[in-house]
DNA sequence: CTATTGTTTGTGAACGTTCACTCACAATAT
DNA sequence: ATATTGTGAGTGAACGTTCACAAACAATAG
């Protein structure tokens, strides 16, 4: 196990800070208080604040690593995995709201070259997947293929992260499950030969 | 005039401030010597530093309200709105690279109600004004009416804040508006009749 | 033209608060 | 008995903001 259980806790009650007020609102104070533990106890599981980003940027990365593994072994068509994709996303974004708030939220890792880093290898690893799916798609003629893979993938990831934005802004008063099946019909329609 | 030379100087300067290093940057010590004043002087032109984000904002606002009204007013097909409203936001931001950091962050503005108020109203405006556009052209037979207008604003949109995303973090390091035009190739191609 | 008054814009020092982090020490678990 | 985990008090630094005060300039009065 990569993490021990307490920093699996301070991981969480950190995505749920941010995602509740906000960066400003992860302090080591309100972190500890949220946990039920003082704030010098935080420094035997973590060794500064900069680590818990990382921890939170680990675990988003360990988590999509094993959506892509899942995705890159299962066998069906192009389209399915791409609906799959999409609204396998969907749903586990409205069952994390948390992780929601806070995995498109690149300016929480501005800090640290080391985060940036992170965020920037796991947006180019998720472009790589959805463009491999659209190649593949295309060259089984399931898809059109006068259209860029990489400008359809740009649209695709695009609207999933403003849905989730707007979602998230307009404090989840929409379905969006729902908004996500919506948007894989117009997707689906506009890509299929 | 909304605001006295030295409050745009203020404003701007803040834009930069939290273009290059993020919003952890924004302290009243760094504007002002940035500016070359003393901290205390920033007070005698704003009366928190929350509205000097407001100014931010409305500033913001102001110029999506200028780029709108020229586009409705414009004498034009949907098609050529739609292309001229994409490649002249890409040219924006290009142009101006630290509104191009600051305006996607929805997060440098969640500390506040009326903050992220403005920040929700900016982006349905938007929304607004591309839905008008592409129902227009559906309502024209310029464009398939087989798909829903809201999803592809979403997939327009999205497009093009996350290709401005990337190419903040990759440091501007490949040609936004090329990309852009790639962009609008791909839309045309996918959206029109 | 000069003296008086007011306004704008600036300054440096200080304010209370919060921040991430440290340390000597105590409790707990193995 | 030793290692792990937790504690409470304390650190210096940074934060936004306020304050008394001064220089510069304009408007007005004699």
């Amino acid at each position: 196990m990569e993490f021990t259980k307490r920093q699996q806790e301070i991981i969480n009650t950190a995505i749920e800070l941010i995602a509740d007020k906000g960066i400003q609102e992860l302090t080591i104070k309100n972190l500890s208080q949220k946990i039920g533990i003082a704030e010098s106890a935080i420094y035997r599981h973590f060794k500064s604040k900069l680590d818990i980003l990382l921890g939170i940027l680990s675990l988003f990365r360990e988590n999509k690593e094993h959506m892509n593994r899942q995705l890159t072994e299962m066998e069906a068509t192009a389209t399915d995995k791409l609906r799959h994709m999409l609204l396998k996303r969907f749903a586990y974004f409205a069952a994390n709201r948390a992780v929601a708030a806070v995995i498109f939220s690149e300016e929480l890792f501005r800090n640290d070259h080391r985060l940036s880093e992170q965020v920037y290898q796991i947006m180019q690893d998720n472009q790589q997947v959805i463009i491999g799916i659209i190649t593949a798609g295309q060259q089984a003629d399931e898809f059109r293929d006068d259209v860029s893979a990489k400008e359809m993938s740009f649209m695709i990831t695009g609207a999933l992260r403003l849905i989730v934005t707007q979602w998230r802004i307009a404090e989840y008063t929409f379905d969006l499950e729902q908004e996500g099946k919506r948007l894989w019909a117009t997707i689906e329609t506009l890509v299929k030969k």
